[in-house]
DNA sequence: CTATGTGAATGATTTCACAGCT
DNA sequence: AGCTGTGAAATCATTCACATAG
C-alpha cells in the first residue's frame, strides 16, 4: 500500500467520527460537502483522502453512511477490538480506566499497572492494577496490542524498554520525554503541555 | 509576523523541554544537531525552524541553552503565565487539577466547574470545584485565558458558547465532537480515541 | 575547523477544476 | 442536474548544500 499522510488517517478518524453522529441519527447519505463542513475542511480533501482507499461514493448522489462508515472502519483496523494496558495507576491513568469511549471504540482495558504498593490489588472501575514487576509474565501468557503509558517522566524510558521487549508494537506516551522504540513499534505522543504552548503561541501571534 | 506552520511551532515546544533537561543538567552549550536527535528530527530542521524568528546561535559553537530557552520561552508567549479554567470535573477534569506539569509550565489552574450539586462546593488538589452557572459572573469578575473542556459532547458546545461570550480566546477540547468558534478564538482538540485509531491504521499497514 | 543560517531544490499535501457516472 | 473521483496546478514543508562567522 501506498504510503499514506499521517494526516489523512488523522481525518479519517474524524470522518468516522461525523458518521457514527449520522449513524445514530438515522442518517441514510452523507456528501463529501457535509463531511467537509463538519470537519472544517474542504469537499475536495474528503474526496481526495477516501481516494486513496478506493471509490465508495455514487456520483450525483453522495456517500452511504453505513457504508461509508465500515469501509472507515476497515481501512483503519477497527473491524477487531485491541487488549490495552495502562501503565501508571496515578490520576491520569485511572481517568483513563473510567473512560467511557475506549470500550465503546473497541478498545478493552484489560489492566492497569503500578509500583505503588497500596494501589496494587486494588480496581478502578473493575480493572485491576497489578504489581509492575509482573508485566512481562502477564504479557507472555496473553499480549496485548497496546499500551498506554502514563508514568513520571523518569520511568518511562524503563517500561516502554519492557514493554516493547514483551512484543507491544503500539504506545501511547503521555510522558514528557521523546520515547527511544524499534523501527517496527509505533509511538503517539500526547503532550498538553504542548499543546497550552500551542496556544500560548496563538494567542500572542494574531 | 510571517505565518508560521503549526508543525514548526509544536517542534519549538518541544525543544523548550529538551532545553529545559540541558537546563537542570547544567549543560551550557548545544548544537541543532543535538536538539534533532533527542526530537527525531534533523539539524537542518531545526537551524530551519530557529531562522524563522532570527539567529540565536554562534557559528562554529552552537547554542547557549539558557539564552535559547529564553527566546523559545519569549516566541511562545511563556514569559507570563496563564490563567485556566477547567470546564467538568469528572475524572479527567479531576486527573488535570492534580496534573503538576501545567503548575510547573506556568499554567494556573484557577477553578473547576461542573453541574453536579454533590461535587460543587468540593475541591480537587485545592482548587475549588464550582456552579457552572456561575461561569459568567466568575469570568466577569476576573478574566481567564484559556479553558479546557471536558465536559460530556452534549454540553461542550452550549458550555464553549458561553465561554466565547465571556471573551476566553484559546480553548484544548476533549469533547468528541468538532466545535464552532469565531474566527479569533484558537481550539485544540485532544482526542484519544483518534490517537488509538492512528495507532490501529499503522499496526495493520506495516 | 566547526556549526550556524539560508537560498535553492526537492518532496509532500492541499486545492482547483472538470470529466465522468448515476 | 448533481456530486464524485482525479489528474494537474498551486501551495506548503522539509532537506540539501554551502557560504559565512566565530
Amino acid at each position: 500500500m501506498r504510503k499514506i499522510a499521517e494526516s489523512t488517517v488523522r481525518r479519517l478518524s474524524l470522518y468516522l467520527r461525523f458518521l457514527e453522529d449520522f449513524e445514530r441519527q438515522g442518517t441514510e447519505t452523507v456528501s463529501s460537502e457535509a463531511l467537509a463542513t463538519r470537519g472544517g475542511t474542504t469537499s475536495a480533501q474528503v474526496r481526495k483522502d477516501l481516494s486513496f482507499f478506493g471509490s465508495f461514493g455514487k456520483r450525483g448522489f453522495g456517500y452511504s453512511v453505513p457504508e461509508l462508515a465500515g469501509r472507515l472502519r476497515d481501512i483503519l483496523g477497527l473491524e477487531r477490538t485491541y487488549r490495552i494496558v495502562v501503565v501508571g495507576a496515578g490520576n491520569i491513568g485511572a481517568a483513563l480506566a473510567h473512560f467511557r469511549g475506549f470500550e465503546q471504540h473497541g478498545f478493552h482495558v484489560v489492566s492497569l499497572y503500578d509500583c505503588d504498593p497500596k494501589k496494587i490489588g486494588q480496581k478502578r472501575n473493575s480493572i485491576p492494577i497489578r504489581d509492575q514487576r509482573r508485566l512481562e509474565a502477564d504479557l507472555a501468557k496473553e499480549l496485548v496490542d497496546m499500551a498506554i503509558v502514563v508514568t513520571p517522566a523518569g520511568a518511562a524510558q524503563e517500561i516502554v524498554d519492557r514493554l516493547v521487549k514483551a512484543g507491544v508494537k503500539a504506545l501511547l506516551n503521555f510522558a514528557p520525554i521523546q520515547l527511544r522504540v524499534p523501527d517496527d513499534v509505533i509511538v503517539k505522543n500526547v503532550s498538553l503541555v504542548l499543546e497550552l504552548e500551542a496556544l500560548s503561541y496563538g494567542l500572542r501571534n494574531r
